[in-house]
DNA sequence: TCGCACATGTAACGTGTTACATGATTAG
DNA sequence: CTAATCATGTAACACGTTACATGTGCGA
């Protein structure tokens, strides 16, 4: 999934700025999806216009940079519609954190529970912000997803608080570490 | 993470070769962290050897290409613990898959319902797979690390399970749709 | 005999990030 | 007065993929 696509989906839901868009791919309902710098979307988006697959208009404001607000063309519709049907890329998960779990045994006790209660916190984050984004989704598949979002985190969330003991059984006793460390 | 991140880490359970990480990496238990390629980790490999992190010996086969054998070094070793004391990378997950579905309701319902069984049997395929982990895993944490992912991954099964019907349903009725092609 | 598994490596290319350039307004 | 937000864009760089080059033995 590249960039391109991304600035073709949300523009289907309506009119943006480069600007905006990165927002919405770092912070917003895209961040699930990827998250583009602007490096990465001012060219997507000049070479977008180029292909007639979106128009852009420029906004003057008083007291604000002039904005350029792209729209996606009935051809750029068509183009996103087309790469739905088409082979999807597949999905894409790295997790360093579970590296790191992997080697708890070779890792002290508290930086591993440190560590697992960091995530208990991130998660938690996580969710909420489902919550914020369940309050102004857009699409009628977007509480759907959200809520897959929400059932996977919970399960994870619910895993580390179960079995999360068991690993930190595993780790270095800080003891043995600090004896190590000489 | 990167190739150089993965590679310490497999090396750090024994001897390797470029192509045996590779097919850790693409097929193996480290599959679900990097997918990378030979020409990621053959340069990979010989920084490491330069910066005396791994050693290398060749071992010549009859019949066979000559092999070029890995092994950790101890200041190897204490590198890739230093960097699990660092700051993480954050986790990033990436769905074609999820930004389909959120656009159901745009999309003829026969390919959202097959697109949701396939994952079905994606899913049905890893949770097979992970079996397979587990019976040859050689870190304390590895068994703990899939059963982490075992519960991830069934939680979206069931999801799909229990309500992939109301996607459908939000989906164009195939009916619309060849309308539409006219 | 066709292609796959074994095995290493390079070069061209693609894609994205980071840092920089520019500049006004507003909130702390 | 300092930092952040708004706003666009480029250039250097990092990192990785794909395709190519090279070559043997084995199984269908």
């Amino acid at each position: 999934m590249n960039v391109r696509t991304i600035c073709l989906a949300i523009l289907y839901d309506g009119d943006a700025t480069g600007y905006e868009i990165r927002k919405l791919s770092v912070e917003g309902e895209y961040s699930y999806f990827i998250d583009a710098s602007y490096g990465a979307i001012y060219p997507s988006l000049a070479r977008l216009e180029q292909e007639k697959l979106v128009t852009a208009r420029v906004e003057q404001q008083d007291g604000k940079p002039a904005k350029k607000i792209y729209s996606i063309t009935p051809a750029g519709r068509a183009a996103f519609i087309q790469s739905m049907f088409e082979k999807l890329g597949e999905d894409e998960f790295r997790s360093e954190f579970l590296l790191f779990l992997r080697f708890a045994s070779e890792l002290p006790q508290s930086l591993v529970e440190q560590r697992l209660n960091e995530r208990i916190v991130e998660i938690d984050a996580t969710l909420a912000d489902f919550d914020r984004l369940k309050q102004q989704h857009n699409h009628p598949g977007d509480a759907w997803v959200i809520d897959y979002g929400r059932t996977c985190m919970q399960a994870a969330r619910d895993y580390i608080e179960a079995h999360g003991d068991e690993l930190i059984a595993l780790a270095r006793s800080d003891r043995d570490d600090a004896a190590a460390a000489e």
